[in-house]
DNA sequence: CTGAAAGCGCTTACAG
DNA sequence: CTGAAAGCGCTTACAG
């Protein structure tokens, strides 16, 4: 039955028939075959080309429905030199220790993700060491469309890098700081901003001897926004910056405790905290707690990202929000447009205080 | 120079030389051109095939890298049959509100992607809702060589579903209790063991009226299985069982909430709570918290999974590890044993006990 | 609106 | 150890 027919194509025929009677896997030329039309037809039926009548098409698809057909994406691929398909790159900070990825990144995947499959895209994820080599990215860059670059941190020593994707025409956009090579590249948050309204809330309780727990290391421009930002609202309030309160922390618990433990030795005087990074947060409230002290009582405490964490632990971490959902929409929307050949523009996303018990909520004298 | 060459092919040559004078992308061709070899040997150079010399492979692969020459992973995968890519699906339980990932399949789906890296794979990542169609699976199906099922709890009411995979020959494997017709093809915890560690503790530090937080819907059989170790351990010690000390919750902190605010309400005595997830363990805690209770002191918790957040809570949270990396590396395992057409066999990994604060440490008088 | 044909860039028998 | 050839399953000009 199979074997009278309307493609005359003889390979084509001659595959589709054994396939159709033994086993391999269903193509669109078996489609053709039931339908009654060709595989050209198939093929743009099923990706709603305007090209086919509306009876053909529900007929097509009603085939393809029943015999489990889908589109073999590697043949689509590369035919049309088109994967559908986005990389996510995380990168580890290897340098701290134990590798491990900021929670706010596994949840900006997420996000990522389904942004990603609304607009009918596939998300790869590849993790990759700051120190590695960026072999990975050009591999990954065969086998999709862009890349969207996450928790990469400095974008000035690593121009060379982004200079060669860029040679490459290979699509791509980071989150993070916006920097002179990531024109129309970058999707980040109002640091400066951020890092002012966390600290003008701590004034706004009367804390005046605030600690900046963040590295000022030129891996981490975005703590650094943040730090200036802390001065900013110090400087407005004309306080004088006290460098004996900046501490390094990179973003983890450890380097938290350990800047607590610092401060505490170094005997500076000291009522409230800004943290460059929920995670720092938390580690210092637990050597806060660890110490005897009080959070809010004897110390207010702000963080950074408002990761799931931050609502959890005790007392409740009040936080700058960085909306992952809307910089993971960012993100994909520019990246996209890169890709369809547009320019895009780099956006930076709006800081949020999300007030919640590590504080304090009442004025506190100081 | 590049047209006059070895390669005979005239319509091969044409496009090659072509690509090499205009623009177009480099390929096997271009290499084999450069190499003075077939592009057939290009191919298998690359591949580290033994068929080729070492000189031979030496030589096209240093072209290669010289012309950041990398394999057309459609083309590649087309004629192979093989994308090298595992798919991994992430479920979103959409029944308790809003949609959102246990962090613990979060930190599993990292561990999976280096696992799957050092084994040479890439992977696709997708959420689903729990209550979707599964269409996104053929559609995932035909991307990857392989699927891991994450978070998606029952396997009985789903089996239809699965038996379709089946049916199509898709290569999978869950993450979960084993269940009848998973046979090779699960990896979970042994979670009537960790129940019972969990409870063990508990009764070692002079608790003896342990509620039990977790649902007992068939959607969550690993949390029947959790209870069911609860209960071992109660009458081991000749504990009867009080129904009313067990309280539905699924895994989020409002449910953890909930649970305790009800557990309150209904004025039954209790010292210690046993939470199916760290989750459920981190909302009761605060719940406690507001109601004036103190952890450890009033009531001692234990949680289950050790997620990211678990260790920093105040206090610290006790509880069960179900280690993220060796899941992670099993799953993989597993799965690609499947891919080369080995049966494999379904394992369950031993829970460990993680004391940390939140049960005290010190033997406590009934 | 539909079909015949070409060709995307590889891998893999097949032959030597 | 190497090469010539076939063909994986699509998409997309091209022609009608």
């Amino acid at each position: 039955m199979l074997s009278s027919c309307i493609d005359h194509s003889p390979r084509r025929l001659a595959a589709a028939g054994s396939n159709t009677l033994g086993s391999g896997k269903t193509t669109s030329f078996h489609i053709a075959l039931m339908a009654g039309v060709s595989q050209a037809t198939v093929s743009r039926a099923l990706r709603d080309s305007p090209l086919v009548s509306e009876a053909t098409r529900e007929k097509v698809k009603q085939i393809a429905r029943d015999l489990n057909y889908h589109v073999d994406r590697s043949a689509a691929g590369l035919r049309s030199g088109q994967t559908r398909t986005l990389a996510v790159l995380l990168f580890e900070d290897d340098t701290i220790g134990d590798a491990s990825v900021n929670p706010y990144f596994l949840s900006m995947l997420g996000h990522i993700t389904r942004s990603a499959a609304r607009r009918d895209y596939d998300v790869l994820v590849a993790f990759q060491q700051l120190s590695e080599n960026w072999h990975q990215h050009y591999e990954i860059s065969n086998r999709a469309d862009g890349i969207i670059l996450l928790g990469y941190g400095d974008f000035v020593s690593f121009d060379d890098k982004l200079e060669r994707l860029r040679r490459d025409d290979a699509h791509f956009v980071v989150w993070g700081a916006s920097a002179p090579g990531l024109d129309g590249r970058s999707v980040g948050c109002e640091n400066r901003l951020g890092g002012e309204i966390a600290t003008r809330h701590l004034l706004s309780l009367g804390r005046r001897r605030i600690a900046f727990f963040g590295e000022m290391d030129e891996r981490c421009p975005e703590f650094r926004d943040r730090y200036d930002g802390y001065t900013d609202a110090l400087n407005a309030e004309g306080i004088d910056i006290d460098p004996a309160l900046q501490f390094d922390a990179r973003g983890k618990e450890s380097l938290g405790v350990q800047a607590v433990e610092q401060l505490l030795a170094s005997g500076t005087q000291f009522d409230a905290i800004f943290a460059a990074s929920d995670l720092i947060a938390i580690g210092a409230i637990a050597a806060l707690h660890e110490a005897g002290l009080s959070v809010p009582g004897d110390v207010s405490v702000v963080g950074y990202d408002d990761i799931h964490a931050a609502s959890c632990i005790t007392p409740a971490l009040t936080t700058i929000r960085q909306d992952p959902r809307a910089a993971a929409g960012a993100l994909v929307d520019l990246l996209l447009t890169r890709i369809a050949g547009g320019k895009g523009d780099s956006r930076q996303l709006p800081p949020q205080l999300i007030v919640r018990k590590s504080c304090g909520s009442d004025k506190i004298k100081s």
